[in-house]
DNA sequence: ACATAGACCTGTTGGC
DNA sequence: TGCCAACAGGTCTATG
């Protein structure tokens, strides 16, 4: 699920519903997500204030105000492939944690949200809001993701940051610096933007996108695709702003698994150009090419046999 | 420096 | 219907 473009559509829910929110307190069901959490990772939070919500490659930023006698703290969130953030209102999720604390009986399965609760709900926390208390649920089942904490002035050289490269839609990320960055490398156009020391925040669906915009193939060598750095570049940012604003996607069917916070899903899914669309005809106008699947280095691509001529 | 494979986990889907 | 294999949005490590 979390791509860029989805970790931002949460943040953007975040910033509305809990901007200013204070931690009232934290639970924790499980501490063993793809690393632990940090001791005392409750009492860190508890009775801070969020001052705002913030985006760097797919991790999510919480700002906790400052507490004498310390500093402002980061807290991050990866949510890896499965993992979702949930706002619930108080009365529901109490009712929920309650249940959950209850040990397990057999509960019933449909979908009634008053039973909307989950044995994959690690954390949750109970926030005081503008418009009163609520909850936030981090769910995961493949606990892939992980939360962490760290100071505000040490966020860009802890070992989670330091080695991301730069924001796709940022400044910094220009057509000489991705030429330079392509001229570089020893690898394929795939393989390189899926690595986030280059560029930070792409996954393999919006890599797929970005190139069959592009015109390039996800096998084509990196130094012979620096000529193409400027279209690249614009494709890249073109496919991202589009998903961001379309809300990011959801996958799977019938039931989402990319919930923003406030519950809405993101619709960008509906316009793939390549990605799960193997066998299928290439979207571009008066193109008569069918879009094909491979592997590659264990993930799939796809792309238009026309549009992407192989390298 | 890079490619590949395997690991970490659970859930869903498609074929037989 | 059941069973099983393949696959899934992401890193991270080991090995060649």
């Amino acid at each position: 699920m979390p791509e860029l473009p989805e970790v931002e559509t949460i943040r953007g829910a975040l910033a509305e519903r809990l901007g200013g929110a204070r931690v009232v307190q934290t639970r924790l069901r499980r501490r063993d997500l793809r690393f632990r959490l940090p001791h005392n990772f409750a009492a860190r939070l508890n009775g801070r204030r969020i001052l705002g919500w913030g985006r760097r490659a797919k991790y999510l930023t919480a700002r906790l105000a400052a507490r004498s006698p310390w500093q402002e703290d980061i807290l991050f969130v990866h949510l890896g492939m499965s993992g979702r953030l949930l706002l619930r209102p108080q009365r529901l999720a109490k009712q929920a944690a309650d249940k959950h604390d209850a040990i397990c009986h057999e509960h019933d399965k449909h979908d009634d949200v008053s039973h909307d609760h989950d044995k994959h709900d690690h954390v949750a926390w109970q926030m005081e809001t503008r418009a009163g208390p609520c909850w936030l649920i981090f769910r995961d089942p493949r606990r892939f993701g992980y939360l962490g904490l760290v100071a505000a002035a040490e966020q860009a050289a802890h070992a989670r940051f330091r080695a991301l490269g730069v924001e796709p839609l940022g400044a910094d990320l220009t057509a000489a610096f991705l030429a330079a960055r392509l001229k570089g490398a020893r690898t394929t156009l795939k393989a390189f933007l899926l690595n986030q020391r280059h560029i930070a925040g792409l996954g393999n669906i919006y890599v797929c996108e970005a190139l069959h915009r592009a015109g390039l193939h996800p096998a084509q060598p990196t130094r012979l695709a620096a000529a193409h750095a400027a279209g690249l570049r614009r494709a890249i940012r073109h496919t991202l702003r589009h998903a961001v604003a379309a809300g990011g996607s959801s996958l799977g069917r019938g039931q989402s698994n990319f919930v923003a916070a406030s519950g809405e899903m993101g619709y960008f899914q509906l316009r793939f150009r390549v990605y799960g669309r193997a066998g299928r005809a290439c979207r571009r106008r008066a193109c008569r090419g069918i879009i094909r699947r491979f592997s590659q280095a264990g993930r799939s691509s796809f792309f238009c046999p026309h549009c992407q001529p192989a390298p």
